[in-house]
DNA sequence: CCTACCGATCGGTAGG
DNA sequence: CCTACCGATCGGTAGG
């Protein structure tokens, strides 16, 4: 199918309704109601329900994936460490997250409800993506600029807490999306970053009461 | 209706549907195929599909309200400070959600499916729970033991990360219960700690290159 | 983009 | 816990 305008519109209604009652809490019905149209009619641009779900989707893996990528070829620069890219990556991911929060959150939540090989597909394409995170703390942990820490688990404590933003941030808030990057990005870091004696600290860790 | 053995049975397969389908993904005959009876005989045990639910949601809601209260009393000792009570809470958090990861995963994602007077009191209790993670959050910061971040972001981000858990956690893995508390309540409490000179890490920071 | 319609399934009730 | 059944709605197709 190509990209029409109309097939946009449909996408765009879609991911607001997808993102208030779910993928499958959305009917036919309601997204032609959106549009003004009868339910039958919206099969004149679209193949399925399904289709309309895997545009939204793929369009968001798509954008998470460039992010990305530039992200870390502009911090691969001499000089930049792995510190560097992880805060290159949070910015890139929470950038996307932030530009378009109802696709966004669809993206998060029903890629669970994509059906067939596109399933098998985008598991493997968050995979991939995940992975650029775990390799960049694992970096940052072997050069001793981070703490000795489980890549894995770091890595899924920081993504899904990026992705926890379409839980909360609303656009139109106090907190404009380059300020969301800012904030988000000196929190990931600080989660991993080595500071003195870390080591120590998550067993007994005793603050001096003032 | 009073909780006999068989509700609680009901319970269980559907916590494991709604969370693998989602609420409105998941039917009644569903349920009742999971447990070998037919979908009328389930009404001699449940009022509704929604009571179900809610018995999920409002379990929960319970189970983290208590874990949090105790957690916080524990450490609202002399000698403990915002740095002991934000790792208790989060401890606490985590301890919930991996004691049971079903029915977690469904109060996270399904709270939107409650409907009615119950739906506004599950966003209460949600409030008054996120509330107690930025009131210590704002006390850190407060007495300098944490960098001089947003609480309300801080609280969010934190959060979202510890019911990140939901999305990759396997009770049967390599990782433990407490082993997973103990790291979430290191990444967390980073993340917020004050480090020498965090007031200019975020904006400029620059790892020295090895 | 419409009307008319398809078979399947939905949550739930009646009455044992 | 069952059979039998209710009206409503589901995703989708035929044929303009």
């Amino acid at each position: 199918m190509v990209e029409t305008p109309r097939r946009r519109e449909i996408e765009d209604v879609a991911s607001v309704l997808f993102r208030e009652h779910g993928y499958s809490g959305t009917s036919v019905r309601d997204i032609a109601r959106a549009l003004d149209i009868r339910g039958a009619s919206l099969y004149a641009h679209v193949a399925s329900k399904q289709d309309v779900l895997w545009s939204i989707i793929d369009r968001m893996a798509s954008r998470f994936e460039i992010a990305a990528a530039d992200a870390l070829a502009a911090a691969s620069t001499p000089g930049a460490g792995p510190g560097e890219r992880l805060m290159a990556l949070v910015r890139a991911h929470v950038g996307v997250v932030a530009d378009d929060v109802g696709r966004a959150t669809v993206f998060v939540h029903e890629w669970r409800s994509v059906t067939g090989e596109r399933h098998d597909q985008i598991v493997e394409r968050r995979d991939r993506y995940e992975e650029r995170f775990r390799a960049v703390i694992a970096e940052g942990v072997a050069t001793g600029t981070f703490a000795p820490i489980d890549p894995e688990v770091a890595a899924a404590f920081t993504l899904t807490a990026l992705n926890g933003i379409v839980a909360w941030y609303q656009p139109a808030g106090r907190i404009g999306p380059t300020d969301l990057a800012d904030l988000y990005a000196d929190l990931a870091l600080h989660a991993v970053l080595a500071t003195d004696g870390r080591r120590e600290v998550p067993a007994g860790w005793r603050e001096v009461p003032a």
